[in-house]
DNA sequence: TCCCATATCT
DNA sequence: AAGATATGGG
């Protein structure tokens, strides 16, 4: 197996794993697949015992192993001291693949965190994306299918835009103005450790290509006074489109507001999305500004053609417009 | 040199 | 589809 050390200065020497982990079967197993693989391997039995070897030589691991069994002190927990006191990767494995599990695991850790893990990309070591200090970022090479079931951590870093994640930025965009927002003040109000700038310009980037869409969707029926807002066929347009960018509906729209002719109006920007879904039995047509954290609504088929603005909460709003959906926090 | 917007890749 | 990465320009 081949070893890659992106900073030179460890470049001849072998890479050295410190693996934790109490199940005297598996112990061996792990650490005998890793000297297979050219590392050189330190095995200790409990946490205790690896946090003393790594005081005693701390910088001369380059990575911890340990498994995430529940002792006095687990994995887990092993992992938060390792990371913050020795600044030494630390990958964790477990044979428990629930899911619960897998996002305890990675929750503790921050993303930048994880890249150190092994999971850096060439080019992101190159721009200087912090590997951990004086260490060496590394790529475990590519083994086969079979074992990486074991292995906790995904194979590449990617982060997750949860619901919770995207109400941060939403947020942000909120504090910062529409106009002003720029990935780098967005990444600065969200104060989301390990989240990087280039991940909130790629999220930016999606967001707004979602808002060009909704809003060019949402434009035919964008109407000047509130007679026009009765026009037949407005209905149709909307449910038409609703379900391709349904992800970005998962959010909490908290206020409402007046009339929808007022919402086009007086929106300096065009964000609003239209959204076509039943509520109490009645269908209306909801003109959500996400950014702004309103929504309007209309009420299409009832057939009185007043455009009430009616009793719908943002609740129920959201009721209907509901999917379940997982929530990490932050 | 940084960082934005956009294009392209996975 | 969603997020990462490459690119070109200010």
């Amino acid at each position: 197996m081949e070893v890659e050390t992106h900073m030179s200065f460890r470049t001849a020497e072998k890479i050295s794993i410190l693996v934790v982990d109490d199940d005297a079967a598996f112990l061996p197993v792990v650490a005998g697949i890793l000297k297979k693989c050219n590392y050189q391997v330190v095995t200790v039995k409990y946490p205790i015992d690896a946090l003393s070897k790594l005081k005693i030589k701390g910088d001369s691991f380059d990575l911890v192993v340990t498994d995430v069994h529940k002792s006095d002190m687990n994995g887990f927990e092993l992992q938060q001291v390792i990371t913050q006191a020795f600044e030494i990767p630390v990958l964790s494995m477990s044979a428990d693949d629930k899911e619960g599990t897998i996002l305890k695991g990675l929750k503790g850790v921050s993303v930048d965190d994880q890249r150190d893990q092994g999971l850096c990309t060439a080019s992101q070591v190159k721009r200087g994306k912090k590997p951990a200090p004086g260490k060496s970022a590394m790529k475990l090479g590519k083994q086969g299918k079979d074992n990486s079931a074991n292995f906790v951590l995904p194979t590449k870093s990617q982060i997750i835009w949860t619901e919770a994640l995207h109400n941060a930025f939403l947020e942000a965009i909120r504090n910062i103005g529409f106009d002003k927002a720029v990935p780098k003040k967005i990444h600065e109000h969200m104060k989301v450790p390990g989240l990087t700038r280039e991940n909130v310009a790629s999220h930016w980037q999606k967001y707004r290509i979602y808002l060009r869409r909704v809003t060019d969707a949402s434009s035919s029926i964008q109407v000047p006074d509130i007679n026009l807002a009765s026009k037949a066929n407005q209905s149709t347009i909307a449910s038409g489109t609703l379900g391709k960018h349904r992800q970005f509906h998962q959010e909490n729209f908290g206020v409402q507001c007046s009339v929808p002719s007022l919402l086009i109006h007086t929106t300096g920007y065009r964000t609003g999305s239209l959204q076509h879904l039943k509520n109490k039995g009645k269908e209306v047509d909801v003109v959500l500004d996400p950014v702004r954290n309103f929504s309007v609504f209309r009420n299409v088929s009832a057939t009185q053609g007043s455009q009430g603005i009616g009793d719908l909460s943002a609740s129920s709003i959201n009721q209907g417009n509901d999917q379940p959906h997982q929530v990490y926090t932050f």
